[in-house]
DNA sequence: TTTTAAACTTGCGTGCCACGCATCTTTTGC
DNA sequence: GCAAAAGATGCGTGGCACGCAAGTTTAAAA
């Protein structure tokens, strides 16, 4: 996403409100539950009037799914700088993966992140919203897919193919919640994305067209 | 879904309400777009007091939505009657397609399923709604494809394998929406579902437990 | 540096909505 | 038929998104 490098002040003091939003959002709401959190808390917690919340986040879900969304957006960008030889399955493998693997002690049993994603399965609110970012996310990834591919019904064979791994991605995210936690959640996401490219031919990009 | 059948009068009558609801909330939406319904209009609309709507439906878009993800829960039980020796690929592929299949003209350009996926895709509050109601569906698929198969990680796989059906079923919609509409829906759905589960492996339903 | 314009924040007001609770009506099983 | 359960309805409340019209800060021109 382009906001991330604020070059000029006002686009930095923007990032930080916007993060200060989310960050605060997603704490009371793990720590207090969707429901008994107001967005008057939120946005005094981040120091801002409520009105300011709205300027910008449309709901409250938003806001505490906005940090998830983010990380998930970045899966098309580490799709983009695989290395162009490698078969379109390992490097969508990988791309996903990549996400999981980097702090050690993120993706553990108690981690904030693993309290966010029970909260993201469990409260209807807030799937509906997770699962609108994911929608994002995979229409960038099939773009992304879109351009490493060339075949006939591409442009619909990327969408398929986008919509399999991010599901995959759930579906670990879901299976992970609802076992114990017992093995490491990057383990779990790179045995479902591999079933889900399962079915993806061996040729590597053969249209890089750009 | 069990409420389809109504032995008794009031479960009727309920299911006849909630009928009503689901149906006036989705065609006044597509006539005047979301934002210019409220719902006091459904409920004048389906004959019953505003208060009445929300003991049915906790929000409008959820009502508008309604009767897309009901047809979208037959996915599962559609599956569970496929012949036990075919192809779980083929099952699935069939199970899917099943449900564009039927009454000729009903997925054709400027039909109201039409409009109502150009809805459901295009206003964002309808598609966190929508999305939520296909999670439903993944969710019983899911369970459906893990009574049919045995392997090891059957079930991180059955829900692998659901959300790839699933999400090859929404890319379909997609893409049709997106382009011109041109060539019938069924075959789009056919398409994408076999791109998706082209991965899985042929031998038939070995651990029928049950 | 001063000035001017653009961008952002804030307070206020409005319309809408979900839901708890108490009451009235309908359906059901005996 | 009759009591009890289930539903429908009205009313009230808390909450929320957003338009609008000031203020206030930042960016850029003079």
């Amino acid at each position: 996403m382009d906001f991330l490098n604020g070059t000029t002040q006002r686009e930095r003091n923007k990032v930080a409100t916007r993060d200060e939003l989310a960050k605060a959002a997603f704490q009371l709401a793990v720590e207090r539950g969707l429901d008994n959190v107001r967005v008057g808390d939120i946005a005094a917690a981040a120091g801002v009037s409520p009105r300011t919340f709205n300027n910008y986040f449309d709901s409250k879900e938003a806001a505490v799914v906005a940090r998830a969304a983010w990380r998930m957006e970045r899966t098309a960008d580490s799709l983009e700088v695989r290395p162009l030889g490698e078969p379109l399955k390992v490097s969508l493998v990988e791309a996903v993966v990549d996400r999981y693997a980097s702090p050690s002690q993120r993706f553990q049993r108690g981690s904030d992140w693993q309290a966010g994603f029970r909260l993201m399965v469990t409260e209807p609110a807030l799937r509906g919203e997770f699962l609108k970012g994911i929608a994002e996310m995979e229409r960038s990834l099939a773009e992304a897919i879109s351009a490493r591919i060339y075949v006939p019904m591409g442009e619909l064979y990327a969408r398929v193919l986008a919509a399999a791994v991010v599901g995959a991605e759930r579906a670990a995210i879901g299976h992970w919640i609802a076992g114990g936690q017992s093995e490491p959640l990057v383990e779990v996401v790179r045995q479902a994305v591999s079933f889900a490219v399962a079915g993806v031919s061996e040729e590597p990009g053969t249209g890089e067209q750009r």
